[in-house]
DNA sequence: CCGCTTCTTCGAGTTCCATGGAAATAGGCT
DNA sequence: AGCCTATTTCCATGGAACTCGAAGAAGCGG
């Protein structure tokens, strides 16, 4: 992943309430979740709840399906998994140890 | 870590400059970079540098140690570390089994 | 076709961010 | 003291981000 990619990705992660949609979605798991019920969940106006999941789409932190009139998102675990290992990698040479983090091979 | 914390480690690491000061502090590992190599190495003003790296200070990700009129500056490794601790663990990246967790709440 | 639900786009206001030149500060050398 | 290097703080500025209400579009169901 490129260093100006895993920024994006960063930034758009680094906004509390987009972490708490994003963790939402990720805790919802293979279900998704409807923007709907985020909004409910997590009490913000429709619109500013839009802008935001726009910015995770963009970035391929989120992804969308279309279920009649309601969307579900659901969060994109690879786009993720590449992410932490960018960090792994190209920002935590040798005082990181690897743990569990999973491999980037791609 | 929470998430309020997080957010703001992320978002620090979300600005493509302030990404690449922080993997070139990773790559010099121990000995750290001056303040002024840094500088060199990636090209802007002296006063946009110390801007980022007071955010990055700020949050924690970065350590300064003063060495006579140097300024050396170090990556906290036990910070990334436990940044990526969080994102494995409240926005789980392996598997990812749900349910069972508590609900976000502001 | 018409209304209902669901979600996005538009418009606007406020706030925050990135940038860098100039001036100030810190520390050490002679 | 006086000077030099290294770095920060002050300040201004353009631009981008966050927020929300209102209005628009998309997709059913009657």
């Amino acid at each position: 992943m490129e260093l100006e990619e895993a920024a994006a990705r960063l930034e758009a992660l680094g906004n509390p309430t987009r972490l708490k949609v994003y963790r939402a979605l990720v805790r919802a798991g293979d279900d998704g979740l409807p923007v709907g019920r985020l909004q409910a969940r997590i009490g913000i106006a429709a619109s500013t709840l839009s802008h935001h999941l726009h910015k995770l789409i963009t970035v391929g932190l989120v992804s969308q399906e279309r279920q009649a009139t309601t969307l579900i998102c659901r969060a994109n675990y690879p786009v993720m998994r590449r992410l932490l290992g960018f960090l792994a990698e190209e920002c935590c040479v040798e005082g990181c140890p690897p743990q569990d983090l999973p491999d980037e091979a791609a």
